[in-house]
DNA sequence: GTATGATGTTATCAATGATAACATTCACAA
DNA sequence: TTGTGAATGTTATCATTGATAACATCATAC
C-alpha cells in the first residue's frame, strides 16, 4: 500500500490491471483490451501482467467473478429486505438483473463473454454464477409455496424470467436496439422495467392452465 | 464449376470458405476459426481468402447476413401461412426464433457475435437484420388492430417477445444452462416453447391495465 | 491468340499472447 | 542488522494470426 520512493514494484498491479481492463471495456463497449496496452498504461512491462494472471482469460474471469458476486450481493440484499414477500422479491430481482447490466456494463460483458462459456477452468467463477441462479430459483420456489404462481415448474419460471431479463440486457448492452431506432439506453431501460413487470405480472396472476 | 485437370484456381473458394467457417463454428460451439486454418483445410494459401473477403469480419458478416435472410424467409413463410391470424403468427414467430437458433447454431453465433455489433460497415447485414425485426413488429401491429393484445405499445411487446426468445436462445447456445444442470438442448428447447407460450399467452389475453 | 481481370502464391509485416532467463525488492527469521 | 527466499518486474524472444505487396497463372472476351 505505502508508496516507496523507487517503485520497481508497482504495489497494486493486480487491482490496477482489473481496473484498467474494466475501464477499457466500459469505454469500448466490448471486451477488446490488450494486455500490452494495459501494461503500458500502468507503466509496467508487457510481461508483468502474467505475474498476476496466468492468462488473459484468467483476468477476464476475475472480472466476471466479481460481477457475479456483486449481483449475488444485490440478490442477498433483496432476500433480507423481503423475507416474507417472495412475490415482491421476485419482481425486484428481475428488474435488478437488467439494471445491473446497464449500470455495470463492463462486468456484464465479461460475465457473458463467449471466452468464458466454459467455466471449468475457473471454479470460483462458476460458483459465483451458480449462486445468482440459485438465489432466483429459491425465490421462485418461495412464490410457489405461497401459491403465487401458475402451475409451471419453478425451474421453468426461473428460466423464463431469466430469459427475458438476460435477453433484454443483452440486446441493450450490445446495441442491437439502437440500430433499430429504439432510442437511448435510458429510454430502453424504462421499457425494460415495464416489460419485466408484464411478464412477472403474468406469472403472478393465478392462472391454473394445464402445464 | 467444371473441374479442370490442373486446379490452380479453386473454383468455388468463396462458398467453400463460408462452409468451412460454418462447420468450424458448429463444431467448436463458438466463433474461433482462423483464416489460415480454413485456407489450409481447403488446400489454398493463407492469403487466398482475402481475394474473396476484405477481412475476417467481412466473412463473419456474410455468414450472419445469410442467417438473417434465412430467418427472414421463415418469417415470410409464416406471414403467408397465417394472413388472417396474427395471433397465431405471433406465437409461431417467437417459437421459430428459438428453433432457428438451435438448428442453425453457427449462423446464430455469427449473427450475434460482438464483432458485428456495429453493422455500419455492412449495410446488407444491417438490412437483413432489420427485415426480421420489422416482420415481427408488423405482426404485433396486426395483433393490436384486432385487439388481441394489451395496452402496451406494439414496440414494447415486440421488444418483450424478442427479449424472451433472444435471451433463451442465447442461454441455450452459449451453454449457460448446461452448467446449471438444465439438461440437454432438446429438453431446454421444449421448455423454451412453453416459456414462450407463457409470455405470449399473457400478452394475448385482454388485460387492459394502465400502460 | 492475346489482352485483361479474376484468382492464387510467396514473401513479409505488425500486433499480440505467452514464456524463459535474469534482476530487483520485500518480508521475515536468526 | 543481515541474508535468504518468495514475490514481482524486466528484457529478450516465440509462435500465431490477420493483413498487404509483388508476382504468377488462368479463363474469358474480343
Amino acid at each position: 500500500m505505502r508508496k516507496t520512493t523507487k517503485d520497481y514494484h508497482h504495489g497494486n498491479l493486480r487491482n490496477a490491471l482489473l481496473g484498467a481492463a474494466i475501464s477499457h471495456i466500459e469505454e469500448a463497449g466490448e471486451v477488446s483490451f490488450t494486455l500490452r496496452d494495459l501494461a503500458k498504461k500502468l507503466g509496467v512491462s508487457s510481461a508483468a501482467p502474467f505475474r498476476h494472471f496466468p492468462s488473459k482469460r484468467a483476468l477476464l474471469a476475475a472480472i466476471a467473478e466479481s460481477g457475479y458476486e456483486q449481483l449475488g450481493d444485490v440478490y442477498a440484499e433483496l432476500d433480507s429486505s423481503f423475507p416474507n414477500d417472495p412475490g415482491e422479491c421476485f419482481k425486484r430481482k428481475g428488474v435488478a438483473y437488467v439494471q445491473f447490466a446497464i449500470t455495470h456494463k463492463a462486468y456484464y460483458l465479461a460475465m457473458y463473454h463467449p471466452e468464458l462459456n466454459d467455466k471449468s477452468e475457473f471454479p470460483a467463477l462458476k460458483a459465483a454464477g451458480a449462486r445468482v441462479f440459485v438465489s432466483m430459483l429459491a425465490t421462485v420456489e418461495a412464490c410457489r409455496e405461497k401459491n403465487l404462481l401458475s402451475n409451471f415448474s419453478a425451474e421453468q419460471i426461473t428460466l423464463t424470467i431469466w430469459s427475458v431479463t438476460h435477453g433484454l440486457a443483452d440486446l441493450l448492452i450490445n446495441g442491437q436496439l439502437a440500430e433499430l431506432g429504439i432510442a437511448s439506453t435510458e429510454q430502453a431501460a424504462i421499457q425494460a422495467m415495464e416489460a419485466v413487470s408484464m411478464v412477472v405480472g403474468a406469472g403472478l396472476q393465478k392462472n391454473p392452465k394445464q402445464p
